[in-house]
DNA sequence: CGCATTTTTGATTCTTATCAAGACGAGTGG
DNA sequence: CCACTCGTCTTGATAAGAATCAAAAATGCG
């Protein structure tokens, strides 16, 4: 099911979408794994994320892909952003999205921008010099300040659980490793007591500071900006 | 050495430089390995790599390092693309740097702050998903796209001579390689008579052609931008 | 020329990929 | 309700690629 932004109305079944009239902003729903076409560079076609999660991913020749962030609520995806030849974003969950003007919020635009190479910028280390282990400890990390609930009970210390939106083939495409990898240091994370899990998506971390030690000093530096 | 590039004064001894009076543009030269710090964040600094070479890097804990770009002549450096809490920028050769005013000039700032993206989401691709021979093979036809001169006589057909302003350790630390394993591959493009050497800092490209099919598709976006 | 740095090359080890098989869970239809 | 299937996840055995360790060769510099 292709999403063709530029037209805004080629919206699946359980979408809301206000009138055409409207002013902004404008809703839309997304299935999972929906693909999400921006239109040509210099339309100002821009998102905003309201619930779900998506990727922005490329592709090499012979199927090779990699998973170049992902995107919560509130990140915004832009084609005054990122190179659409060579870049893809699809729909991991399915996902409320919300169209903003661009020439608006040309604050905002700035901030993403930022933000978006800043966590470029962090993945490639990540990428080229962190080990299997510490790829994944930082990727549990991100994930959970991306998508854990705020409302986590104040006597919890420390402990948060949330739903992981990519399954293990996806995790592996975002941290240039195997399926089987990430499988593996999850269930060495787990028998350690870092995380804790019984269904494959459902992660309760359960020593954040081991894992933010196992993760590296460069710690995503999207949470300042 | 240190340039602090907020007083612009700091500079090493073989520098022209303009009077504090004079209008932009001012020019500074750097030493070889000489750091560049850029003030903090919003003062807007701003500055075009007229001659030589920059590294942009980031530091982990146990003293590994990435190269996360490097920078040419014309590319553009400033405090409003890059984080400055966890790059460091460092010159390879000497190199001559011009300042720019920001505001004047908004939309080249735009420019190489897309192209700052586009490139380094080409790097993570690299880093994530190709082999070591497609790393070296990238790098080669990058540096030979930024440091060759264009003064290449029109006979030589596809031939292109030029000087890496990079070591093979350097090389290692941009391409999530070690350098033995940079030099093995400049080794084996030599055997297979891809590239020619004597010394090993002048490098001839002697089929472009295989090796940008080794490189593979996803060539870095930056050539458009 | 001698020294320090960089590069090359070789031998070995280690991490992660690959190949393979089984376990688990969700959904389907009998 | 239960078999059946499909997709995902886990785990194990093995292989491949790059890192590491080590030493020699080349280069540049004082």
């Amino acid at each position: 099911m292709f999403i063709n932004v530029t037209a805004g109305i080629a919206a699946p079944v359980h979408c809301r979408q206000s009138s055409t009239n409207d002013p902004l902003p404008r809703y839309t729903c997304l299935a999972a794994q929906s693909p999400i076409l921006l239109p040509q560079s210099g339309s100002n076609t821009t998102l905003r994320i309201l619930d779900g999660c998506v990727a922005l991913y490329q592709e090499l020749s012979n199927g090779r892909r990699l998973i170049l962030d992902i995107l919560g609520p509130g990140r915004i995806l832009s084609d005054a952003l990122i190179d659409l030849r060579y870049c893809r974003a699809i729909s991991l969950t399915s996902s409320r999205i919300e169209f903003i003007d661009a020439s608006l919020e040309k604050d905002t635009i700035d901030r993403a921008m930022r933000q978006m190479l800043s966590r470029a910028q962090a993945h490639a280390m990540l990428l080229g010099r962190k080990t299997a282990t510490e790829r994944v400890a930082t990727a549990i990390l991100d994930l959970a300040d991306q998508f854990a609930r705020p409302s986590r009970m104040p006597a919890n210390s420390g402990k948060t659980t949330f739903t992981l939106p990519l399954m293990r083939a996806d995790i592996a495409d975002w941290l240039g490793l195997t399926l089987e990898t990430v499988s593996r240091r999850f269930s060495a994370f787990k028998r350690a007591r870092l995380i804790a899990f019984d269904h494959p998506e459902i992660i309760t971390i359960r020593d954040r500071q081991a894992l933010e030690a196992l993760a590296g000093t460069s710690q995503y530096a999207a949470k300042a900006a």
